[in-house]
RNA sequence: GGAGAGAUACCCAAGUGGCUGAAGGGGGCGGUUUGCUAAACCGUUAGUGGUAGAAAUGCCAGCGAGGGUUCGAAUCCCUCUCUCUCCGCCA
């Protein structure tokens, strides 16, 4: 949720803002719109309810005063009713408008306008055709998709043998990585309530990416940021308890509405996944700073595994909903020969915070103020598992378990 | 799943229609006393959300949440959520 002052004092910038992401203006429009007669009417409801206050007698009111009372009480329900429809139309209106760019974030209509900001690690050499993740994966009988089919449907799949031993230890070596990096290991419940999603921004906008459960109030989580954000929904924190870095595995699922047809192969787009996510709150004046600690965590994990990637800085066309500033994180796939996102950090600046109403207080002048949202994968553990069998790959078809891993997985090679 | 009890401010707790945005206690903060500490005593202390304002400050909301009754609701009615106790079931 946008600073309802920004949105009237600077709307020409709000307004460039979703310009630049190639967002519809009659949201904001209609909000702008709503905001204005909600707050006259506010003003008139209130100024009405503190007459009816001053005139009510302290015991009984005479028939007199009785009378006058009945008028203005009339008065105000009438215009009260009128507010409360005002006022759920601004509220519902401010959640469908985006977050504004922070100003670094690259201009640009889509992710072919998104800058790469680095590559690390070196592209691995082949001496022969490089087979995708799946092939290698079925053939070492490491994953098997079509019992998952059968079982539950197109975009599962099944981890056996040493692939489940191999997902595994993704797991626990992210964790206890992001442990040495600072960050405190939560496990969530994968369940969440609507609130909790309308905190982080998935809703309203984006239910029909989610899968919901018949009859309640209860979604399966898309992301931990949900949940690790939410943590700290509706509370005020001192400052001096900031930062706070926080990190969970947990399985996310998503409808992937839309993407039919795409990476149907593989566990590049599942329904269900793995994911080791980060969780960062900081005050206004250390978010950016914290954005760079967050984006190195992520990329720990892909250099401790000597896997090949790139940072990208999203444009303003690509960023999430929710974000100020996206940067993705982009592994090697040498069946693909190209690289795919395996990690999205991001700036929410006090846009989730607004939202899910989590506070500081300020040490400088005991006041409250929002604090600002920052998460990341650390990382997409499914990607992370097809990126290692592609990229250590043998001709052979054995896969070479990469260092770190191997006091995890106590094998050198699967 | 069955039966019952509860939710009031940082904590405990009083309050069944107007003088209660809230008694009392604890805690916190300030002070008196004191060699220091404790005790005692005196004083003081709701955070928050919205809105108007350059600000000082004003106004409105707010007693688990949402509705309703009433001129007026912490108090009466309805729905929901959560917590606790007992029984049943279960990893």
């Amino acid at each position: 949720m946008l600073d309802p002052k920004i949105v009237r004092e600077e709307y020409a910038h709000v307004k460039d803002a979703m310009n630049s992401r190639n967002y519809p203006l009659n949201f904001l429009e209609k909000y702008a719109q709503a905001d204005q007669d909600w707050r006259q009417l506010q003003q008139e409801v209130d100024r009405l309810k503190n007459e009816q206050k001053l005139l009510t007698p302290k015991g009984k009111p005479d028939p007199e005063i009785l009378e006058t009372l009945k008028k203005k009480s009339d008065e105000i329900k009438e215009k009260n009713d009128t507010l409360l429809i005002l006022e759920d139309a601004v509220k519902t209106a401010a959640l469908y408008i985006p977050n504004i760019p922070k100003p670094e974030t690259p201009l640009g209509k889509s992710e072919d306008d998104n800058q790469v900001v680095r590559m690390v690690g070196e592209i691995p050499a082949f001496s022969f055709t490089p087979k995708p993740h799946e092939e290698i994966g079925v053939t070492r009988g490491l994953l098997e998709f079509e019992k998952a089919t059968q079982i539950t449907g197109a975009r599962f799949a099944i981890y056996k043998n040493n692939g489940a031993r191999l997902e595994r230890a993704l797991i626990n070596f992210m964790l206890d990585k992001q442990r040495e990096n600072g960050y405190t290991e939560i496990l969530p419940p994968v369940i969440v309530r609507s609130q909790s999603l309308q905190g982080t921004g998935q809703l309203p906008k984006f239910a029909d990416d989610l899968f919901k459960l018949e009859g309640t109030d209860y979604w399966l989580s898309p992301t931990a940021e949900v949940q690790l954000t939410n943590l700290y929904q509706d509370s005020i924190i001192p400052e001096d308890e900031l930062p706070i870095k926080i990190t969970a595995y947990t399985p996310c699922f998503r409808k992937e509405a839309g993407s039919h047809g795409k990476d149907m192969k593989g566990l590049i787009r599942l329904h269900q996944f793995n994911k080791v996510e980060l969780v960062q709150f900081e005050t206004p004046e250390n978010s950016d700073a914290g954005l760079a600690t967050l984006l190195a965590s992520a990329e720990s994990v892909l250099q401790a595994l000597k896997l090949p990637y790139r940072v990208v800085s999203l444009c303003t066309g690509d960023i999430g909903f929710s974000s100020a500033k996206t940067y993705d994180l982009e592994v090697w796939f040498p069946s693909q020969n190209n690289y795919r996102e395996i990690s999205s950090c991001s700036h929410f600046t006090d846009f989730q915070s607004r939202r899910a109403m989590i506070r500081y207080r300020r040490n400088a002048d005991g006041k409250v103020a929002y604090l600002h949202t920052l998460n990341g994968s650390g990382v997409a553990v499914g990607r992370t598992f097809a990126a290692i069998l592609e990229n250590y790959q043998n001709q052979d078809g054995s896969i070479n378990v990469p260092e770190v891993l191997q006091p995890y997985l106590r094998e050198t090679l699967i």
